[in-house]
DNA sequence: TAGATTGTTAATCGATTAACAATC
DNA sequence: TAGATTGTTAATCGATTAACAATC
């Protein structure tokens, strides 16, 4: 299973949560395709690979297809995430993701300033960093998200990693160094908006989309 | 030139102005590569690209590396943003980009909340969605970021497209589609999350680092 | 049946990795 | 010189694309 497959199917069903709610009942691959930007042989691959078989005449079917990519995705139980820093980016996400995935939460966010914590936060309680791995241990935290700046971000994976996190999701603009069996994702905002400023000014490009 | 060469070339940047500061002259590939997350060959590979040789002796000169990869990397002149939806994710993202690259500035941001334009937000200016047309022409703005809603992403797409934007860096969670011309990338917050915590929940996994 | 779509294999493509002579 | 690093080519790897018989 590929980083950019996994992608993949995290796109096709928040497609079909929306083709459900206008009450569509079947799908092709070719339409699935067209929706998420990628080929229809992509997506049947990607289907076979999580074992839901559609049929020629009716393509696929859009509530079976659901919750099979579930299966395959989520969590056999609720999953806890925790949120390092919470100035303006960190903000932002515990707004964007406040009561947004059933079986995916935010449930606790960390702070060196002492302004920022022992409150509630978008619905997310906010605690002093030195409280992280007691709060890690006891939640059940797998799952951190960094959004603290450059210079603290080491720091911070290093905390996490030792409080038994087993996947990171870093916005600081800096590479971070963890043990091997610790999952990182790079969300650099800087390296992306430079990339999409080269490739504006090229006369010819490759035209596709990325995925992040 | 491939999307993942330029941003390594943009994160050895970031790396070479640290070493900068602290008045480090010359780095090795392995040293730069062990910094960013990949391999030497891969660092001198894309060195190579750039057009910028080291000696074996003394590796590659940090201040003639730098000045080349900006070379590369930077417009010639300096490049316009314009960012569309000033809300949480919008503000952050001004915030973070105010008075950080010389060569690269948002200099307008859109909104369709009456109380959101016509103010200065983090140094920029903020305007009405109906004058981006307007205001995209008139500060030859080419890269838009979108950080609107989903239901309205593809409608703030088409508009910046007939504007003559060549680039957009998406953070709606929705694909949106444009003409070939213009080059798109997704960062897209909840599929990396989902991403994370499925390789999380992993007891293998490739272990390398995403740089997104 | 006819026709469009599916599951699946083979071919292609591009990027990464390994290897090594040349070099300072 | 000796030794580590460089530029560069060949081999490997994995993902994407193309193709097509099987199927409803």
């Amino acid at each position: 299973m590929s980083d950019r497959m996994v992608g993949r199917l995290s796109v096709y069903r928040r497609l079909l949560t929306g083709l459900r709610a206008e009450s569509v009942q079947n799908v092709y691959s070719h339409q699935l395709a067209r929706m998420a930007g990628c080929t229809a042989a992509q997506v049947r691959r990607d289907l076979m690979a999580v074992g839901y078989t559609g049929t020629p005449t009716r393509g696929y079917d859009v509530l079976g297809l659901t919750e099979s990519i579930g299966r395959y995705l989520d969590p056999p139980e609720h999953q806890h995430v925790a949120i390092v820093g919470v100035g303006n980016l960190g903000r932002a996400i515990l707004a964007f993701f406040a009561n947004r995935r059933p079986k995916l939460s935010i449930v606790a966010a960390f702070d060196s300033d002492p302004a920022k914590v022992n409150r509630v936060i978008h619905g997310c309680r906010s605690y002093p960093i030195d409280q992280l791995a007691e709060v890690v241990a006891r939640e059940k935290i797998l799952v951190g998200i960094i959004t603290v700046p450059a210079p603290e971000a080491q720091k911070v994976a290093d905390l996490l990693a030792n409080a038994g996190v087993r996947g990171i999701l870093n916005f600081a603009p800096v590479a971070i160094h963890v043990r091997d069996r610790v999952y990182v994702e790079d969300m650099d905002i800087t390296v992306s908006l430079e990339r999409v400023a080269f490739f504006a000014r090229q006369d010819k490009h490759s035209g596709k989309e990325m995925v992040k």
